[in-house]
Parts: C-alpha cells; sequence; structure tokens
DNA sequence: GCTAAAAGTTAGACGAAGCTAACAATCTGC
DNA sequence: GCAGATTGTTAGCTTCGTCTAACTTTTAGC
C-alpha cells in the first residue's frame, strides 16, 4: 500500500511499465482519478439515504450539477462494479462494497475538509477544494491531516 | 476567481446550471480535472527542454508512463490549444501561453510539495501526492501552504 | 381513477485519453 | 554513406463521461 488506492476498484491500465519514478507517479495519479466519480458518487448516495431515506436519480443530478442521462449511465457502471443495486425506475441502494467505500470516502472528506479549515480557509473554499483534494491523498498525508486538524 | 482556475483554457461543460452550493463544488472539480493532462504536459515539457535542452516525445512518453502514441495525440491537442508550437518528427517548443502556463504548475508544483514535507511526510510520498494535489488547489489555498511552508 | 407533471430510460453523438499494430523517418556507428 | 536501431506517425479500437432529443413510467392532485 503505498500511493492513493483505498482499496481501489482498477482492472485497467497495465501497471508494471515503470521504472521510473516520476512515470510512477503519474501513474498512481490516473489511478486515483479513475476511481475519483466512484467515490463521489457513493459519497452522495450514502448521504442522501441518509438525509432523504432514498437516493433517487433527479436527487444525485441535481447534486452532481449533470444531466439525468449522465446519471443514468453513470449508476449503471457502478451497477456494474458491484457498488450499487438498482431496478428500473426505482432508487438507488448501495451494495455492502459500496457501503464500505462510501464510508471510507465521507471519513477521508472529513478529515481533508477539517484541516483546511485548521489551516485558516474559509469553510466555502475548503468545500470546494476538499471536494478535489480527497481523492489524491495516500494513507500517510491523511494521517498528517488528521493530527493537524485534532491537534490543541 | 472563486475555486481551482488558474487561467483555464475550459470552454467546455455549459456551466450555469448550478443553484446548488454542491453542483458547483463539482463542476469546478471536474473543470479543473479538464486542465489537468495539460498542465503536467506543459511541467514536463519546461522541465525537459531546461534539463534535456530539448523536449522529446519519447522522453515525455517515458516520464509520463504512457505509450508513444498516446503522446503524439495529447500533443496534438496541446498544439491546437495553443500551448506548445510543433513539426513532423521534431521536438516539441512552448508557446508563450504554454510557457507562461508551465511557469505557474512548475511554482504550484513546488509549494505544494515543499509544505507536503514541511507537514511532515516523507519526500517520495510528498511528490507523488503533490503531482495529484497540485491540480485542485485553490489560490487562497496555495497562500495557506506557502505560509505553513515558509514559517521559521 | 384520470390526467398532467415529474422522474427515469434509451438512443445516439462527441471528445478525451488510453492502447496495439504497422509503417515511416531519422540518427548512429561503422 | 549504409544498415540497423531508435524515434515518430498513422490507423483503428476501447472506455469513460458528458450532452440532447425523444420516449416511457410513475406519482400526485383533483
Ligand atoms: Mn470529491
Ligand atoms: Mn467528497
Ligand atoms: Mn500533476
Ligand atoms: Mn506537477
Amino acid at each position: 500500500m503505498t500511493h492513493v488506492d483505498h482499496q481501489a476498484i482498477d482492472a485497467a491500465e497495465p501497471e508494471a511499465r515503470a521504472g521510473d519514478a516520476r512515470a510512477e507517479a503519474f501513474q498512481g495519479v490516473r489511478a486515483a482519478r479513475r476511481n475519483e466519480l466512484a467515490e463521489d458518487y457513493v459519497e452522495l448516495i450514502a448521504e442522501l439515504i441518509h438525509t432523504q431515506g432514498e437516493a433517487r436519480p433527479v436527487d444525485i443530478a441535481t447534486k452532481m450539477g449533470v444531466t439525468a442521462p449522465t446519471v443514468a449511465k453513470t449508476l449503471d457502471r457502478l451497477a456494474r462494479d458491484g457498488l450499487i443495486t438498482r431496478a428500473k425506475y426505482r432508487s438507488v441502494f448501495l451494495t455492502e462494497e459500496g457501503r464500505a467505500l462510501a464510508k471510507e470516502c465521507r471519513h477521508r472528506h472529513e478529515i481533508v475538509l477539517r484541516f483546511l479549515i485548521r489551516l485558516g480557509l474559509d469553510p466555502e473554499t475548503a468545500e470546494h477544494d476538499a471536494e478535489g483534494i480527497e481523492h489524491h491523498v495516500s494513507e500517510r498525508t491523511l494521517a498528517l491531516f488528521a493530527a493537524f486538524a485534532n491537534r490543541s
């Protein structure tokens, strides 16, 4: 467990062709990028289920700022990847795996957000930046962020 | 200038459909994502020109950890977007605009890296994480990172 | 219980970013 | 200055993530 992996879903991009340390870093970033969308979706779905009782595609679309067909296609991919289950014209459910990923993402998001605020950032900007940064923070960095956020 | 924009190249994704603050954050992240690759390329090209005297596609491919055809196609896009110039079978040059972007990216990369190391991260991991985080750091956050990195 | 609005789906387009296979140009070492 | 190695290009395939347009199903209000 070196870089950002978070029990990644992967399968794509033939690794190995490493050699260069730089190349490895870029490959790690590309791997993280492939999971970003899934992470944001399951995190949002968990939140909707918690606050609204259910996760409807229309609400996902609104919160994500995309159109309904985009959500539909993305949900199909998440289902294919075993993170959610869904039935036609019904709202969405997380699988065990999806729930685990959501929890992990929520946790990471929370730490990055608190860290940025602790650093002195306004909550608005902190929320924006955390939404992007959270996917590129290794376990080590996360631990340091948490320590900083919790320091008295 | 709210979130990550760094004089972004954009043009895609019809904004406006905001309303929700969350949606705006996600749209910002997607916008940042669209510039990531261009940023990494121009930064690397600038570095190669500086250290090797020229930026050859084969070296870009090695450092980025991708194949030569992938580099070729990406370079075509960068040329289309006015960041580089290139001639068949020759190495790559940055335009004025590309040079400006490279400088900005280098600067951002440097600050994020120094910040992470200052936080207590090992240089290895710091380099990996910085490569991903740099694209999702707003001006405000960058300023705080710089201040933290430079504090006595 | 109809009907109109809301929500969801399907089809199809498009660009980005990756790959492999095959070919072409350039460089290098003798 | 030629041959073989290296580098670069082209063609074509794939998946992802976005969109619009058109259609279907469900829900809600009367
Ligand atoms: Mn996010
Ligand atoms: Mn998040
Ligand atoms: Mn980078
Ligand atoms: Mn960089």
